[in-house]
DNA sequence: CGGGGAATTGAGGCTTCTCAAGCTTAGTGG
DNA sequence: CCACTAAGCTTGAGAAGCCTCAATTCCCCG
């Protein structure tokens, strides 16, 4: 999922903050000319460390980080990934802390995001933020209420739609870098969990997951249509 | 809790945005101002409905507000609280759409949160929203990774946490005037769950709940050091 | 071709859920 | 002032989902 060697493009970064705000020449201007300058973080690398000194504001350009709490007897809670586009925001004070840690799930790219004046980038970066709540928010309804089969299926199909805002997805398949082990730390699952529940996906030919790629096959996620449904031949997903 | 008959106080919301950047007097005057023209909110009233336009930056001046998303089956789950001194950010744009309902969890007390220049007042604006991100990474860490004892006493002293950020606590205590089924949606458990939880935490004297005050007892939630722990005689807490 | 991380499988146990009924408390009207 | 009601709390019994521990297989990479 990384680049071509040397040539650095935006990988589809620049794409997506277009997708949240329309932004001009000297915008994008500044954010081909801020990828020019990438840092590559290898797997498990920390970008940011609980309890240290924030860095400025930060795009991704390739790859997937995690947003990551550590408990003390070492579970582990993943509470949000960063994918191409996404942007670590500024800092509200120069001595404010990182409360969680952010860590490379694969290799990944970033750079420095740009801003210049208070035109498109500044509202895409905002409009990005807002974004991340509600991704919050679903991750809190997923973990709180869905039951293991559903987290992994809406989980697959956020993802599929953060990543299209990038332009890197197909219209049935998403690009799916990580292990089971690290998508449990996500869900609040074990892997093992996460694994029957993937066969039995498997099985009744929802998905298929190979090579790094997720396929959703079939009549996709089908969302519930409420409590009076018939029986489904599929295990069903409710709205919202 | 809700404010004595006519005379409208700011509950303590003031404190708190204090508490979070320094004000000057304007911004203290703005905020008083604004707390003449209170709303009241009923409990069971929603004050956003999930799809419908945003209202503009508002401030809790008393009461429990909960961001809720509801399932087409019926189930629910609570994104988060709004208590004393938290603010409802203005929406990034004017088609913004809410993506999640408020609701008066209790009687409650709202007010139009004013801003003036991009001094104190905006400060504390801000940081009042990456506190609401922190707040929402560590309910996900709750869901996801601890158990149902761990879960609720986590929670209440979060609560207990923010609330005495508007000086609505005692030390060793906090009003709570949630019912155990609102709890069990905030959480991710039944509320049968949670009523035989808070038992045993009755009677191992960890807490005590009565009158709508929840108080702690003996040395409280004592966090767990780590994976090479003795057995503790209460349950405990893992750090972080 | 060996090594190691990841995926898979099995067996058994425990937390949490479901369904259902009984109880308590506060508020209401006669 | 007290029966009546409704909401919330409590309890019981059984089932289900998910976890733990442990071993085995698969697959990528050097």
């Amino acid at each position: 999922m990384l680049m071509t060697n040397t040539v650095t493009t935006d990988g589809g970064a620049i794409s997506r903050l277009e997708a949240l705000a329309p932004l001009d020449d000297a915008d994008r201007h500044a954010l081909r000319l801020a990828a020019q300058n990438p840092q590559r973080l290898p797997v498990s690398r920390d970008l940011i460390a609980a309890g240290h000194p924030l860095a400025g504001r930060v795009i991704v350009l390739d790859g997937w980080l995690g947003r990551i709490r550590l408990f003390s007897d070492g579970r582990r809670q993943i509470l949000g990934f960063l994918v191409t586009g996404d942007v670590i925001p500024e800092p509200d004070t120069a001595e404010a802390r990182a409360t969680s840690t952010i860590t490379a799930l694969c290799d990944a790219v970033i750079a420095p995001a740009p801003l210049i004046g208070s035109g498109g980038l500044a509202r895409a970066y905002a409009v990005s933020r807002t974004l991340d709540e509600t991704y919050l928010h679903r991750h809190i309804a997923r973990l709180g209420r869905m039951t293991a089969y559903e987290r992994i299926l809406d989980w697959f199909m956020e993802m599929h739609e953060r990543l299209t805002l990038a332009g890197r997805t197909e219209p049935a398949s998403l690009p799916m870098p990580l292990t089971q082990e690290t998508l449990a730390d996500a869900l609040g699952l074990t892997s093992v969990h996460v694994n029957r529940t993937l066969q039995s996906m498997r099985r009744n030919g929802t998905i298929e997951w190979r090579g790094g790629i997720v396929r959703f096959r079939g009549r996709v996620p089908v969302p519930a249509t409420g409590p009076a449904d018939a029986p489904a031949t599929h295990p069903t997903m409710p709205t919202a």
